[in-house]
RNA sequence: GCCCAGGUGGCGGAAUGGUAGACGCGCUGGCUUCAGGUGCCAGUGACUUAACGGUCGUGGAGGUUCGAAUCCUCUCCUGGGCACCA
C-alpha cells in the first residue's frame, strides 16, 4: 500500500492541467449554449508574498469555479494585480529600489506562489493595473467622464505634514502626528479632482434592492447607511443685527425640523466662509480656526475628538419666533462637507448638541415629549432624547407627532420663503487626486490660457516616467525636470501636466470588466462584456464592504451611461469572507512579539524555542507583520501539501467568519487527505463484490446523502459544514467494511467528484488510482437521488411539556394519528404522564412529538 | 463619536422555531510500536445517581410560544468599517 505523496502528485497534476490547457476560457461559440459563470476573487495587492488570507480567498473562489465547471457552466476565472499604491513608494524610500521593479518582482514571486495553489485560473488574461495597457484605457474613460461633466475640480482638505511638506494618508497619521517626521499634522486645502458619485446616489441606493438575497444583508445596509439619504429642511437664518458684509444669512440643513423650537444655538464649521470672514481682524476667532485646523482629516478623529466651540458674537433670528435670537458658534464637530456646513443645535434631542451645550452653558429645551411622560416634570439629563413622542413647547407644532411636525415645519418655512424641503446625502463626491508617483497619471494638461485641457486620445497613455528619485519627501512627478512640461492641446502654448495621480480605488473600480477581454483596444470590448458581465460570484474581504464595492458600482453605472457597458450592477452575487487569525506570542523579557515559528508547546506551556523560557500568549488577532503572528503558506505546502492547506482554510470556520490558524487543525486536514487516499488505495485492488443487501443499501444511502449535502453546502458557501460531511461519510464507510467491489467504488467515485473542487490534486490521484478515464477536472458533478437517500426509520423524540422524555421509531411520513398512538402508549412517556391530564398532543411530522399535560 | 456584525463544551464550530453540542481539534483509557509519532478501538458539556435516570446548560436580564441558541426588548463584551491602507 502506497502512502499518498503530495510532493510528487501535486506538481504532476498541475502540469497535466497545464498541458491540456483545461482552464483556458472558452468563447461563447466554443461553449455552445452552456450557461456562463463569471467567478472572481478580489485581486491582490502585490506585496511580495501570499498570506493565509489569500489562500482562503482564492481557495473559496476556486471551489466555486471548479464546481460550476463540473456543473456544466462556461467559466471565466481570471487573476490580476492591484499594483499601484503606497507600499511601492515606501520601499523605494526605504531601500532605494524603483517602485516599478519592486512591483513587477513581487508580482512574479506571488504568481509562482498562487500557481502552486492549483487554482483553476486562466492565466492568459492576467494583467496588472500598473501596465500602461491598463492604465492608459483607464485614462481614456476618465476623460470620457470628464467630457460628460462627471469629473471636476474643487478645494478639499488633506492631512499635511508641515515638516516633510507632504500630504499624508490617514494611515500615515498616527496619534495626530506624521509617521516619519513625528510632526503634528495639520489640515490643508488643495485643489483636487473629484468624480460626481453623488449624482448617482439615488441609483446606488435603489440598486441595492436588486441585490437582495445575493449580497450579504449587512453589506447592503452598510452601503445604504454610507450613502445616507435623508429628507430634511434647508433654510436660512436671518441675522438679528446688521449682516456681515457679503452675507445674507446662514443656510443650515436639518433632518429634524420638528425640533426647531428647541434650538439654542447655530453652529458653523471652522472652514465656513463666514468663519473665515469673521477671522479677519479678530485674532481670537483666527486663533480658534487655526486650532481647529490642527489634527487629521479622518472622521474617527473629528467625531471622536473633544467638542470645541467659540461664540462669534453674532446672533440670528429664530424663523418661527422673531423675538428669539440664537448665538452663532464656530464648532469643530460641524463638517463643511455635509449639508451646508452649518447646523442649528437642539441639545435636548441630539447627543452631540447636548454635549456641546453642557460644555458651554447653552440652554437645553425639550420639545419632544416621550409617550407617557409628564410635561411638567420631563427633563433631559446627560442623555439626549431621540425617541418617539409628541411635540410640545413649540407653538403651532404643539401636539403633533414627529413626522407630522416635520412636514408642518417645512411647509411653514416654505410659506415664509426662507427655505425648502430637501434631500441630502451623507455621501460625498469621490476625491481621486493623490499627490504621489506610483499611480495612474491624471491625463490633464494645465494651460495658463485655456485652463485644464484633456490630453487628446491619440496621445494616450500618459506614461509615468521611470527616471524619478525618492531621496526627498513629496511627489517626484512634481520635481521631475522635464516630464510635466508639454504644450497645450488647445492653443499650442506651453502647458503643464497634472502631476497628481489617481486613487488606486479607481484602478480597482473596473478591472472586472477589463478581464472580459484584456486585449481590447477600447477600455472594454462591448461584446465580451455583454457576454460575461455581471460577475456572477464575487468573493473578497468584508473590509471592502463599502468603499471598493461602492466605487465599482458607481463606475459601472457611469460607463453604462456612456454605452461602454450594459449592466448597472457589476456583481450579481457577493460573498464576503472573514480573516485568518492566529494567537500572538510575546517575550516577557523584552516585550518583543515572537512568531509562531519561534515558540513551541512544551508540557502544555508555550516557550521560546531558543531560550526555553515561557512566553506570554496574547489575543487571537488578524495575521499581521507587526504582531509577527503570521504563518507562511509555503511552509505549510511544504509540510502537508497544498490540498491539506486548501482543505483546512475552508474546514474550521464558516467562511464569512474569521478562521484561526492552528497547527493541529491543519494536521486534521492532512489526516483526511490520507484517509481518503488509503480508502481509495485499498478499494482499488478489490476484485469481487461483497456485502449484504442492507449494507449495500446503507452505503448507497450514505453516498447520496453526501451528494445532496455537499452540493447544497457548496452552493450556499457552507464549506465547513460540507467538509464535515466528508468525515461523517468516511466514518460510515468504516462501519461498512463488508461492502467491497463495484458498490464501494461507486461510493468513492461520488466522494472524489465532490471533493475535487476543494482538493483537486488528491481527487485526480484517486481518480487515476481507481482507473477512471480522463481527469476529474473534466468530469461532471454527481447527481443526487432522493429515493436512495431516504431513511428507512426515523427516531422521533417525545416531549412532555416541552422536556424530552423518550424517543420512538417511526417510518418517514408516518401519519399523525399513528405517531400519537405510539407515543401515548410508550411506557416511559406514560410514567411521566402519571397523575396528569393530556390537554394537547402536537405532532410535527417526521420531527418531534410534544405532549402538553397538566 | 457614528455605521455594521458576532458571542454555543477545554478549543474551532453544528443545529428550516422542534432531540443543543454534527464534524474536527484536544484530552482520557486500550491495542499496535524497542521508543516517539502515525494508525486502530472506546469514552469525553456540568452537577447528581450503584444503575435506570434526573437537574442545569447557548454572554446577562426580561418577554412571545405547546416548544427559543434561533423571534422581540434592554444590557454587557469582542471584532470590522469610517472616505488618502489595499
Amino acid at each position: 500500500m502506497a502512502r499518498y505523496n503530495p510532493k510528487e502528485a501535486e506538481p504532476r497534476w498541475r502540469a497535466a492541467w497545464a498541458a491540456a490547457d483545461v482552464f483556458r476560457t472558452r468563447s461563447p461559440e466554443e461553449a455552445r449554449g452552456k450557461p456562463k459563470a463569471y467567478v472572481l476573487e478580489m485581486f491582490p495587492y502585490p506585496s511580495g508574498r501570499i498570506h493565509m488570507g489569500h489562500v482562503r480567498n482564492y481557495t473559496m473562489g476556486d471551489v466555486v469555479a471548479r464546481s460550476k465547471r463540473a456543473q456544466g457552466f462556461n467559466v471565466l476565472h481570471p487573476m490580476g494585480w492591484d499594483a499601484f499604491g503606497m507600499p511601492a513608494e515606501n520601499a523605494a524610500m526605504e531601500r532605494g529600489v524603483h517602485p516599478k521593479g519592486w512591483t513587477y518582482d513581487n508580482i512574479a514571486a506571488m504568481r509562482t506562489q498562487l500557481q502552486a495553489l492549483g487554482l483553476s485560473i486562466d492565466w492568459s488574461r492576467e494583467f496588472a493595473t500598473c501596465d500602461p495597457e491598463y492604465y492608459g484605457r483607464q485614462q481614456a474613460w476618465f476623460l470620457e467622464l470628464y467630457r460628460r461633466g462627471l469629473v471636476y475640480r474643487k478645494e478639499a482638505t488633506v492631512n499635511w505634514d508641515p515638516v516633510d511638506h507632504t500630504v499624508l494618508s490617514n494611515e500615515q497619521v498616527i496619534d495626530g502626528r506624521g509617521w516619519r517626521s513625528g510632526a503634528l499634522v495639520e489640515k490643508k486645502k488643495l485643489t483636487q479632482w473629484f468624480l460626481r458619485i453623488t449624482d448617482y446616489a439615488d441609483r446606488l441606493i435603489d440598486g441595492l434592492k436588486t441585490l437582495e438575497g445575493h449580497w450579504p444583508d449587512k453589506v447592503r445596509l452598510m452601503q445604504e447607511n454610507w450613502i445616507g439619504r435623508s429628507k430634511g429642511l434647508r433654510f436660512t437664518f436671518r441675522f438679528a443685527a446688521t449682516p456681515p458684509k457679503g452675507f445674507d444669512g446662514i443656510e443650515v440643513y436639518t433632518t429634524r425640523p420638528d425640533t426647531l423650537f428647541g434650538a439654542s444655538f447655530v453652529g458653523i464649521a471652522a472652514d465656513h466662509p463666514l468663519a473665515a470672514h469673521l477671522a479677519v481682524g479678530n485674532p481670537q476667532i483666527a486663533a480658534f480656526i487655526a486650532e481647529c485646523r490642527q489634527g487629521g482629516t479622518s472622521e474617527a478623529e473629528i467625531e471622536g475628538g473633544e467638542k470645541k466651540g467659540l461664540f462669534t458674537g453674532i446672533e440670528v433670528t429664530h424663523p418661527f419666533d422673531p423675538t428669539q435670537s440664537l448665538q452663532v458658534w464656530i464648532a469643530n464637530f460641524v463638517l463643511m462637507d455635509y449639508g451646508t456646513g452649518a447646523i442649528f443645535g437642539c441639545p435636548a434631542h441630539d447627543q452631540r448638541d447636548l454635549d456641546f451645550a453642557r460644555k458651554y452653558g447653552l440652554a437645553v429645551k425639550p420639545v419632544v415629549l416621550p409617550p407617557n411622560a409628564d410635561a411638567q416634570t420631563f427633563a433631559v439629563g446627560d442623555e439626549a432624547y431621540v425617541g418617539p413622542g409628541r411635540i410640545y413647547h413649540s407653538g403651532f407644532l404643539d401636539g403633533l407627532e414627529i413626522e407630522e411636525a416635520k412636514a408642518a415645519a417645512i411647509a411653514r418655512i416654505e410659506e415664509q420663503e426662507q427655505g425648502e424641503g430637501a434631500t441630502v446625502y451623507r455621501l460625498r463626491d469621490w476625491g481621486v487626486s493623490r499627490q504621489r508617483y506610483w499611480g495612474c497619471p491624471i491625463p490633464i494638461i494645465h494651460c495658463p490660457k485655456c485652463g485644464p485641457v484633456a490630453v487628446p486620445g491619440d496621445e494616450l497613455p500618459v506614461i509615468l516616467p521611470d527616471d524619478v528619485s525618492f531621496d526627498t519627501p513629496g511627489n517626484p512627478l512634481l520635481r521631475h525636470p522635464t516630464w510635466k512640461h508639454t504644450t497645450c492641446p488647445g492653443c499650442g502654448d506651453p502647458g503643464e501636466r497634472e502631476t497628481d495621480t489617481l486613487d488606486t480605488f479607481v484602478d480597482s473600480s473596473w478591472y472586472f470588466a477589463r478581464f472580459t477581454d484584456p486585449t481590447a483596444i477600447r477600455p472594454v470590448d462591448k461584446a465580451a462584456a455583454d457576454y460575461w458581465l455581471p460577475v456572477d460570484q464575487y468573493i473578497g474581504g468584508v473590509e471592502h464592504a463599502v468603499l471598493h464595492l461602492l466605487y465599482a458600482r458607481f463606475v459601472t453605472r457611469a460607463l453604462a451611461d456612456d454605452g461602454m457597458l450594459s449592466v448597472e450592477e457589476p456583481f450579481a452575487g457577493l460573498f464576503t469572507q472573514g480573516m485568518v487569525t492566529h494567537e500572538t506570542y510575546k517575550s516577557p523579557l523584552n516585550g518583543q512579539w515572537l512568531s509562531p515559528a519561534e515558540v513551541e508547546l512544551r508540557d502544555g506551556r508555550w516557550v521560546d524555542v531558543e531560550l526555553g523560557q515561557p512566553v506570554d500568549v496574547g489575543g487571537i488577532e488578524k495575521m499581521s507583520k507587526s504582531k509577527k503572528n503570521t504563518v507562511a503558506p509555503e511552509d505549510i505546502f511544504e509540510t502537508y501539501g497544498v490540498d491539506a492547506a486548501r482543505l483546512f482554510v475552508l474546514s474550521d470556520s464558516p467562511p464569512e467568519r474569521d478562521v484561526q490558524w492552528t497547527e493541529t487543525g491543519v494536521e486534521g486536514s492532512w489526516r483526511l487527505v490520507n484517509r481518503i487516499w488509503a480508502e481509495v488505495d485499498k478499494t482499488a485492488d478489490d476484485s469481487e463484490s461483497t456485502g449484504s443487501e442492507d449494507e449495500v443499501r446503507a452505503l448507497r444511502r450514505a453516498a447520496h446523502k453526501l451528494i445532496q449535502g455537499v452540493t447544497e453546502a457548496v452552493a450556499n458557501f457552507r464549506f465547513n459544514a460540507g467538509i464535515a460531511q466528508f468525515y461523517a461519510f468516511l466514518n460510515t464507510l468504516k462501519t461498512l467494511e463488508a461492502v467491497k467491489g463495484a458498490e464501494r467504488v461507486a461510493a468513492l467515485k461520488a466522494l472524489i467528484l465532490l471533493i475535487n473542487p476543494i482538493t483537486p490534486h488528491l481527487a485526480e490521484a484517486c481518480w487515476e488510482r481507481l482507473g477512471f478515464e480522463g481527469m476529474v477536472v473534466d468530469a461532471a458533478w454527481p447527481n443526487f437521488d432522493p429515493v436512495l437517500a431516504a431513511d428507512d426509520m426515523l427516531v422521533l423524540p417525545i416531549q412532555v411539556n416541552g422536556k424530552r422524555r423518550h424517543e420512538i421509531s417511526a417510518p418517514p411520513g408516518a401519519s399523525e394519528e399513528a405517531v400519537r398512538e405510539i407515543a401515548l402508549a410508550d411506557a416511559a412517556v406514560m410514567r411521566h404522564l402519571e397523575g396528569l391530564t393530556v390537554r394537547k398532543v402536537i405532532v410535527v411530522k417526521d420531527r418531534i412529538v410534544n405532549i402538553v399535560a397538566t
